[in-house]
DNA sequence: TTGTAAGCGTTATCAT
DNA sequence: ATGATAACGCTTACAA
């Protein structure tokens, strides 16, 4: 009944590859040919049966299911891979996994990709262009489907390389509604006018900004900008000498916070561009005596947990990490199985009052 | 001179997969093929040229070389991976992102790897066994060529499944000399046992312990373990309602740390089990009133950066995280690789004496 | 509902 | 030094 293929099939030909047991193949030597011998079935209708089970027969579905754990076969994701044009695999190139929100939302990101049954690959690119391009094109090889990125600034060859591989990509930790659709994040620019506008609402008129560098960084740019602007609105401006710019570390909020407070005449307000610099400028602060709100008023960016227990906490800007990094991942999912996302693309930034920021000292 | 295949290969079978521009493969288009076709040779020559140049003749390299940029061709690594059984990809499970060294480690091991031509598959466990066996499970069927795990305590089929698929993997953040070398991280037993040596010498009698739980955390357990049998050695013990377990919040931190000292008698020192819990505790004491180290000394576990900026900075465990992140990264590859690593294995943990530790309160 | 067989892009063997 | 070609494990169009 079934002498089909005794000869021809029983010893598949030995690869010349299959140098043995320490050869490069990992697939446990099991495949769908053994499973589909086993059942007395075709590959096909493994494949089937493991793919589109309401196509085939429920009596060999369950033969199948049974041969396959039996056999304990595993599919062959690179075969798989190879054959569908498909990795399932999405990725992901972050400035850092050490700041801010970041590894929340590369957290939120992986979960909810495997629950689309796709697997997160990762990269960091410590907020260089050429780190960033260099990592895409190396996923890009790898045959990611799509690309998460963070922000809207990237290395010129990017975008054309992408597009000209024809392939998805979205931008985090951003809101650009001219971008049509391919942006999930806060609109950075907006919740900085937010929170100057709560400054200044409180009277403070001398702005001091300490903040990581603008440069390949337009979400550190729209920041700042938000900021100047709400002061333009009101005729204020940021003095230079209460522009201090930095990177992300406690130690460099430190030095900045006491660098703009040594300036005549000192601002009232610092707002602190990332987590690590408000955080920095606060425990300066209480390390040198100088009162907070009272004598000066600190806010910050990121609502890190630490914001919210120091001595004094943090007022800052809430941004929704784990949301974001849930929605990026559904997003560039959908995108790439051309679906159109049917949920808010824009997150809300929140401003978080607490104690550290009140009206400015009366002079 | 070259009428070779003018009609069998130049129209390359139309596929039936090739849907056209909105098809799944972005590969381009442009293949291995094309580029032989352009430079007259034959896609033996080709793939040559890019994985053996030193056996192509310098002539054809360089045209070869040539055509490849023109047509802008990139290697197609599912198809790669498929023929050479190697996907040049690590998976890495991490139990979070967003604790102590992790997030510099995975970053070291990213930077490590790209170095080695690899590239990082990343997901978390949320310390569940199950989920961590999940996500070795999705990177097998994805075709990791070896895995970086954490710890050495796993699902208890995880280990079977890895050596039945001939999965190279290693342990990281734990030394194990045991382990055959397939483990790279500091001892968390010695290091505790240090740190409680390091307060009994203080003089130190009463400890209590605010760590997170040790179920499915070998880590977790061999620190505390290190401390009951420092402390045995003294013929000191910790009073059972001295040890506090929890998770890894600052806010857990502050809870446990009142609970702790809410006893009578009350411990002197205070170990606390990673850092979030240290910088917990440190809070809670300075909003409290509680001196230190004058009532009672606080130590940690993981030097991160707020540890020694803290208004009484936190003397603590140094983990060298990236330097684990790097070894770990080199040592799967040399596994994979099959060649032995010729580096130290163990990492020192280092006790950073600072100031919230100090001798007992007189009585 | 199931089987047959082509084809995915690359590598590597073997022959030249 | 180079070319012809099989093979990798799976999916899927098409035939039955």
């Amino acid at each position: 009944m079934e002498p089909i293929d005794e000869e021809v099939g029983e010893g598949r030909k030995p690869s010349r590859r299959s140098t043995g047991a320490s050869g490069p193949v990992s697939t446990n030597g099991v495949g769908l040919r053994d499973v589909a011998r086993a059942v007395g079935v075709s590959t096909a209708t493994v494949s089937r049966a493991i793919n589109h089970p309401e196509v085939v027969s429920r009596e060999l579905r369950d033969r199948i299911a049974l041969a396959v754990s039996e056999l304990g076969w595993i599919p062959d994701g690179r075969a798989r891979a190879f054959t569908t044009g498909r990795s399932q695999t999405i990725g992901a190139v972050f400035p850092t996994l050490a700041l801010g929100d970041f590894p929340r939302a590369a957290n939120a990101i992986q979960r909810q990709l495997l629950d689309a049954g796709y697997t997160l690959l990762l990269a960091c690119s410590e907020y260089d262009p050429e780190q960033e391009f260099q990592q895409v094109r190396k996923f890009a090889e790898r045959g990611v489907d799509g690309l998460i990125l963070v922000g809207l600034a990237h290395h010129p060859d990017l975008l054309p390389f992408l597009r000209q591989r024809n392939l998805p990509f979205i931008s985090s930790f951003i809101y650009d509604p001219a971008s049509h659709g391919s942006c999930v994040g806060p609109d950075n620019h907006k919740a900085l006018v937010k929170m100057t506008d709560y400054l200044a609402d409180l009277g403070h008129v001398r702005f001091a900004v300490i903040a990581q560098s603008t440069e390949n960084n337009d979400r550190a740019s729209a920041r700042l900008a938000g900021i100047k602007d709400a002061l333009a609105v009101r005729g204020l401006a940021v003095r230079p000498q209460h522009l201090a710019i930095g990177t992300w570390t406690i130690e460099e909020g430190r030095r900045l916070f006491s660098q703009v407070l040594s300036t005549h005449p000192k601002p009232t307000a610092i707002i602190c561009g990332n987590a690590p610099l408000a955080v920095g400028a606060m425990l300066e602060a209480l390390a040198t005596g100088i009162r907070v709100p009272d004598d000066v008023s600190i806010v910050g960016y990121d609502d890190i947990e630490i914001m919210s227990h120091l001595p004094v906490p943090v007022t800052t800007v809430r941004v929704p990490g784990e949301e974001i990094g849930r929605r990026a991942a559904r997003l560039i999912v959908d995108r790439v199985e051309q679906r159109e996302p049917d949920y808010p693309l824009e997150s809300e930034a929140e401003i978080v009052v607490r104690a550290s920021s009140g009206p400015p000292p009366v002079e």
